[in-house]
DNA sequence: GACAATGTTACAGT
DNA sequence: CACTGTAACATTGT
């Protein structure tokens, strides 16, 4: 899951649940989804859990992190064992591990507690990479992150990346290596609330559309985070629970369906590869 | 069967 | 060299 909200809303519920909790041992049932060397986390305590755009950061007290992209459709799912009984975790509507587990992470605290963490991945695109603490930043991935809404892009920062750019605006939303975190749904909701059109060229806008599309980033991503993330396709947090925000898309998914402010129908139209949604009456 | 799906990246082309 | 567009990764759901 993928967007801001979401990895944040994984974030959040691995810094409640991770912390004080020592690895023990690493299951790695899909080679490829996992790189670097186990062992350089194995007894290490979780001190930590960061988020860098869409990437996670998991930090150890030995100076070794687990830098983790969840991609499409990761998940990160922590269960607490079961003293009871030695079974499988339910979670939702499957059972962990199953065939999508492709690793698991088994944990254990000071008070003798033990937990598993799993990582689930449909698709297979997700990666999970042990890394000094110290080189996290150097992997490509975070190397190339742009700045952060709700962080450090100012609106004189992203007025400044508006009026260099003449991509359309929607693609410079999503470009990774300008704006680090704003995927398709919430670029798509984002825009419409700005009222502007997606592929308006990034600097045709004027200085109150780049203003309205700041703060309707803004926004759009805070009320996504309240409301746990947006469970549009099969985004759930670490304990397996959907989040809300699908409830309050604006624009995203509902084409054929009425404006909400116009009444006009929505449009569904392909713009850099993406579904990209937007309102022909509203959006200019 | 065809196509699209919250993302990134490699590669071909301009 | 910089930028842009498309295919690719793998699987499921419509």
């Amino acid at each position: 899951m993928p967007e801001l909200p979401e990895v944040e809303t994984i974030r959040i519920g691995l810094q409640k649940y991770l912390l004080g909790f020592r690895i023990q041992d690493i299951v790695i049932r899909l080679a490829k989804q996992f790189t670097g060397d186990p062992e350089n986390v194995i007894d290490a305590e979780i001190i930590g859990v960061r988020r860098f755009g869409k990437g996670l950061v998991i930090d150890l007290d030995n100076k070794y992190s687990l830098a983790v992209h969840v991609k499409m459709t990761g998940q990160m799912l922590f269960a607490q064992q079961n003293r009871t009984k030695n079974k499988e975790q339910r979670i939702g509507n499957f059972e962990l591990p199953d065939k999508y587990t492709h690793v698991i992470f088994a944990l254990k605290n000071k008070n003798g507690g033990r937990a598993f963490l799993y990582y689930r991945d449909i698709r297979q695109f997700g990666w999970i990479r042990v890394v000094k603490t110290d080189e996290v930043k150097d992997l490509p991935f975070f190397r190339s992150l742009g700045r952060e809404p709700l962080k450090d892009l100012t609106l004189e920062g992203f007025e400044q990346l508006v009026k260099r750019a003449k991509t359309p605006i929607k693609l410079l939303l999503m470009d990774q290596a300008k704006i680090a975190g704003i995927g398709n749904i919430y670029a798509n909701d984002a825009l419409f609330s700005a009222k502007i059109h997606p592929k308006r060229p990034a600097n045709s806008l004027s200085n109150q559309e780049i203003t309205d599309l700041f703060h309707a980033i803004e926004s759009v991503l805070k009320k996504s985070i309240a409301a746990g993330g947006a469970s549009a396709n099969n985004y759930i947090n670490v304990l397996g629970e959907k989040g809300a925000y699908q409830e309050h898309f604006l624009v995203y998914k509902k084409d054929g369906k009425a404006c909400r402010l116009c009444g006009e129908e929505i449009k569904k139209i392909r713009l850099g590869g993406r579904g990209t949604f937007y309102c022909p009456g509203c959006q200019r």
